[in-house]
DNA sequence: AATATAAATGAATATTCATTCATTTATAGA
DNA sequence: TCTATAAATGAATGAATATTCATTTATATT
């Protein structure tokens, strides 16, 4: 297949996108649940309703599939973090809107967050900065600006970014997973994020 | 070999700590390094000098290892964060020490450290809350005091903690790994730590 | 020195793994 | 309807896996 197929006219048969899809959903899955060791690709197969010869296929080999699920899972989470965020915001709405996107993606794709989660530091994924690029430049000139406008104090980016999102993560791993610590059954609503939000931001007055 | 040794006289070879020392670190660093899955019993018997049955002498099963080596973790992270702390010290003060201490076991054992942040969620470990109960209660009494003293506002535990502590962590995942976001070389020092630490503080502010 | 005990071992076992390959199957175009 | 193409497959391969077991080894006491 390619852009003079329909001079060429090849016959061949088509891929079926639903088996690439189950392959990578109950890949994602197993791994959540099962952590990576979990995952082998005979039962993968099985899981996806797919003879195992199928999934390389799709994918040129185990490390392959896993890279791809990464970058597929980081592409939707830049989207969905980005979503009506512009770098020109005041400090505290845009600060605001960038946790309430995280959280819509939070709960919207709760597997794809928690396979993030399992491989940010981990050796097996080729980690391609070029990806989040678009991401780094929006949050870079976002505390630019609120600096300039004097909405906060000017600190390191990595100080800044602790205290505006070290916080929210603490939050959403209490609300995933951490049932054993504290209370058992802590709910993450938007009502409790906006209690914390304004004490946090707080930390940022000059 | 009990309590009665000395009257029955047993006659036995005795164990050598140092092979089941060994295991131990080994198999952390092997953990740390490669993931759970890059631990394989017999690789890890070679980097530990001994045979794979060895292992099986000090541990029931690869997962026996596994939570032997958290809940060894977890103990001396109760031990080295509770150094010195009074739930009677000032909010500012208690919350000091623990900031210093926490910063103290991941820099005296950051490969502990690591290995826990790897298994904290997993489903292969038993957590045994039992474990930790001292060091909750000391912290949830700290709290106490704090509010009643007027030093702090008084919020949901999840909140306190994820402002208090979140922020921390997030300081220390710039530390450990995250090269590749924002400066690519960010050293945790104990002046950057304190900046932080008064910036959070206001969040608490009444 | 002899002995009883448990530590320590290397080789063996049975299973599971990722990956490949010779065939078969479905389908778009002739 | 036929054909060329690539999708899809089930079975096979060989390497690696966790665990066991029949022996051997070291040593504290007699």
């Amino acid at each position: 297949m390619n852009e003079y197929s329909f001079i060429f006219a090849p016959a061949m048969r088509i891929k079926d996108e639903n088996k690439e899809k189950a392959i990578r959903e109950k890949a994602m899955e197993m791994i959540v649940q099962e952590g990576f060791d979990g995952l082998s690709m005979q039962k993968l197969a099985q899981a996806a309703g797919v003879s195992p010869a199928t999934i390389y296929i799709y994918f040129k080999n185990r490390a392959d599939l896993l890279n791809q699920l990464f970058n597929e899972v980081e592409e939707t989470f830049t989207k969905v973090t980005l979503a009506d965020f512009s770098p020109e915001m005041s400090f505290k709405e845009g600060l605001w809107l960038q946790w309430k996107n995280r959280l819509k993606f939070i709960i919207d794709y709760p597997t794809h967050y928690r396979f993030h989660e399992q491989f940010r530091n981990s050796p097996l994924i080729n980690h391609s900065d070029i990806k989040i690029t678009p991401f780094k430049e929006n949050m870079k000139a976002f505390v630019h600006n609120a600096v300039k406008r004097g909405e906060m104090q000017k600190v390191d980016p990595e100080i800044y970014w602790s205290i505006a999102f070290g916080t929210f993560y603490s939050l959403v791993r209490f609300h995933l997973h951490e049932k054993s610590m504290m209370n058992n059954d802590f709910k993450l609503t938007e009502h409790k994020m906006r209690l914390a939000f304004e004490m946090m931001l707080k930390a940022f007055k000059i």
